[in-house]
DNA sequence: TTCAAATTGGACCGAATTGGTTCTATTTGT
DNA sequence: ACAAATAGAACCAATTCGGTCCAATTTGAA
């Protein structure tokens, strides 16, 4: 019923695979072939996870992305928001936006703002950490190949 | 970062709208006019609505549509998913879509549904019956033109 | 110093989805 | 018979989205 963007969907995936792997910095090439999220896609998304502080990069020969916090520390909340854009709010709870009188009582209003935390928190309370290794050690497979693939089934739809 | 469809957002604001309203049944002129909602849209959102039994209609003369239940019993996820169609989970969930080998491990998987649960038992908690009558009765206006209104101000973008 | 391996930023495009309209048929009260 | 409604579907325009491509820059290494 709610859809997610594929760039969020592709984000975690990314995120988690990262997250996963025990070396600390990734290229995009071998994110990308360990995701089977398009090359170039990957790369954009990799891009605006740097801007939004997410991400370090190296630049360069042997240059790579780094993740800037300890995974369990970052939220799938915050990947989507990063990478869907800055989370517009009701446009009536925007500010200036002052159209309909009743501001102050409309119960739409402040029901809507419910709904809208209800969701942040929902997506605020998982980590990536969680995300990458949610998995009982025991049950892990040798070669981490068993990382989360997007190649056919895309994690796209939500609720 | 998570953006509600339009049909939904309408379909919430017209719900409400009738909940509230003390005639039992509504003509979708009535509505559009009331909500701001363009009339052929309406419409539209009207027909969906009885065809997943969330409202009954009466054609012909003097007809008009009527809620099918108490809008207290009425839950915004019903309304929500009754306008942007059947809930497609995640493609890794759905039937028959085995691809990825590790289903019953990928940790992803089970955390997607966490994040999927979470956010429909935001939706199913508020009622069309409470996004109506949240305001303290004491603070209403006398007519009741205070109603929800769309026109400017959509109630479109989540979280 | 020159080359190759990387990231950066942005423009760009085709396809899918969405928001919205319109038209015809059917039902029903008067 | 007529008018007021809903039913259903086709249809269109505009936006958004998924995805690609390219020119510029940084940096390690031959
Ligand atoms: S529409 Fe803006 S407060 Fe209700
Ligand atoms: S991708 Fe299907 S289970 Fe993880």
């Amino acid at each position: 019923m709610i859809r997610l963007s594929k760039l969020a969907d592709y984000g975690i995936v990314i995120m988690t695979h990262m997250a996963r792997g025990r070396a600390r910095q990734h290229a995009t090439h071998d994110i990308a072939e360990a995701t089977q999220v398009p090359a170039a896609m990957a790369s954009k998304i990799l891009k605006t996870l740097v801007r939004t502080g997410l991400l370090a990069s190296n630049r360069g020969a042997n240059g790579g992305y780094v993740m800037t916090r300890d995974p369990a520390m970052i939220t799938v909340a915050e990947v989507v928001e990063a990478l869907e854009g800055p989370i517009a709010l009701t446009s009536c709870t925007e500010e200036g936006e002052t159209d309909c009188g009743i501001e102050q009582l409309c119960p739409t209003r402040t029901n809507w703002q419910r709904i809208n935390d209800a969701i942040r928190t929902a997506l605020a309370e998982i980590s990536i950490g969680e995300m990458a290794t949610a998995i009982p050690s025991a049950f892990m497979v040798e070669d981490d190949n068993s990382d989360h693939q997007v190649s056919r089934p895309p994690m796209a739809k939500l609720a």
